[in-house]
DNA sequence: AAGACGGGGTT
DNA sequence: AACCCAGTCTT
């Protein structure tokens, strides 16, 4: 039981930065640096509950059909439907649709890139509202998904059954939030927490944090 | 504070 | 065949 060194938290993000831009994943269309902020929010609304993987399947297509909101509300919900059905959770056609009403009446068709604004937007809660101003908007705001909210826990010792809403998860990923990399620091984490860092059987014994980890330390003592 | 949503990928 | 997935909305 030692004293934490104070620098360890940004240790941390520094070996998850290095790791990231070994294995991160490259080539994910939503993250290409020109993506529009409604390709973003595009992509956020069909990453819910919703493996990259099967996200990958329909995403280019989708973008092309569907470059604006007001695309969307020109074609009958029952073709959009089609376009994302495949993807499971069908109540987000009905997201796509009224979210794309909200645009056009309130936002002249625009996605804002103001954190209560996007709040406002059907299907968007804290997670992708942070996500589409980090990535769509490149500004310094932590996301905090189940990937994020379970590596941080692990890593730094929080209570196990820590989840994505509690305010402790945002106050810590924003805390080591490196100067204007907010989108591969997020990134970082859900690649991380994907390949590594993953929900069952993790695998430590290629994980960059080490023995820093809390969680390797008190579980996993032999790596 | 729980429960529902969901088809497809992965094991 | 069971389990999981870049959460959000509704009881």
């Amino acid at each position: 039981m030692s004293t934490e060194p104070p620098n360890w938290g940004t240790d941390f993000v520094d070996r998850l930065l290095d790791w990231y831009e070994e294995h991160g994943r490259r080539g994910l269309p939503w993250r290409a640096a020109d993506a529009s902020p409604f390709e973003v929010l595009v992509a956020e609304l069909m990453l819910q509950q919703t493996s990259a993987r099967q996200v990958l399947n329909v995403y280019d297509a989708f973008v092309e059909t569907y470059p604006t909101p007001e695309s969307i509300l020109e074609t009958p919900r029952e073709r959009l439907a089609d376009d994302i059905e495949p993807l499971g959770l069908r109540k987000r056609t009905r997201y796509f649709y009224e979210a794309s009403e909200q645009l056009v009446a309130e936002h002249d068709g625009a996605v804002p890139n103001d954190r209560s604004e996007l709040l406002e937007l059907r299907g968007v809660g804290e997670y992708t509202a942070a996500s589409v101003l980090a990535h769509g908007f490149e500004k310094d705001v932590a996301a905090v998904d189940t990937n994020v909210a379970r590596v941080l826990s692990r890593v730094f010792g929080l209570d196990r059954e820590t989840e994505p809403e509690a305010n402790e998860n945002w106050v810590v990923a924003e805390l080591l939030l490196p100067p204007d990399r907010g989108s591969d620091y997020v990134h970082a984490f859900i690649d991380f927490g994907a390949a590594v860092c993953t929900a069952t059987d993790p695998n430590c014994e290629s994980c960059p944090a080490g023995p820093v980890c809390e969680f390797r330390r008190n579980e996993k003592p032999t790596g």
